[in-house]
DNA sequence: CTAATCTCTCCAGTAACTGGAAGGTCAAGA
DNA sequence: TCTTGACCTTCCAGTTACTGGAGAGATTAG
């Protein structure tokens, strides 16, 4: 399989591919005598698992450690979970910034008539 | 008042300060003879300000034009608006895919033993 | 006078790609 | 057979919003 062909497999662009393997995380099991990357299934499966975490916010690191537990058949399920775990308290606390962010905004939106005049609270709030 | 004055008074650190600068976002209003930027309450004003603004999560590039409006006497309260409005929705929407993302890893999170054994929820989520 | 603190500019690095240039490879069609 | 176009390679640069550090000049306290 070609990197056009392992990167549409896997939900990633090839760019993308080629930077996984230049950085070490997912690299081409091989490569053809033209010197072009060649995947297999195994190396694809790595990559949708990299793309799925990846989507779940865990960092490059996060995902090389995530990979090392993914391929280790003797890793516990405790090493996995407090990875995890950390991440869904970095969301827990995204979240309540994110709501006060929301909620002080949301109030000056509100209070902001938006007409031609130039009173307006958001300015006068920033300022 | 230096450099070091201006950005305790703004809250910034010194090299975001100094940044702002370099990009003309808040330019020192002149020099000293030794060349250090020389800064008056006016542009430590402009620099709370764009601390103010980034804090609510606006680009510099928003903040840039926030400032323009800030500066500009004719500017209408429906402009700061629509930016602010434009901004709130972001947020709306950020905080939606963090929700999904949330319930989404808690429930595995939840569900994994996170024990000696390698049977992992997580991992076979994930892979 | 000296040591510490401040300031300057310039360079490099961060995270995680993305875009583009310059050039080699391969398969299909006229 | 030649050519066209799609595909592949490497390498370099840019993105965002800073941050850290080197090396050098300025200022202030003791």
């Amino acid at each position: 399989m070609n990197i056009s062909a392992a990167s549409k497999a896997a939900g990633l662009p090839v760019k993308t591919v080629r930077y996984y393997a230049d950085i070490g995380l997912v690299q081409a099991p091989s490569r053809s005598e033209a010197g072009y990357r060649t995947y297999d299934d195994a190396s694809v499966r790595k990559l949708v698992f990299i793309r799925r975490s990846r989507e779940f916010g865990f960092t490059i690191e996060e995902c090389r450690e995530l990979l090392g537990l993914y391929q280790d058949q003797d890793r516990t399920s405790a090493e996995v979970k407090r990875i995890a775990s950390k991440r869904l308290e970095e969301i827990e606390e995204k979240q309540r910034e994110l709501q006060s962010l929301h909620d002080e905004l949301a109030h000056l939106v509100t209070s902001c008539r938006g007409d031609h005049r130039p009173d307006c609270p958001i300015i006068d709030y920033l300022g």
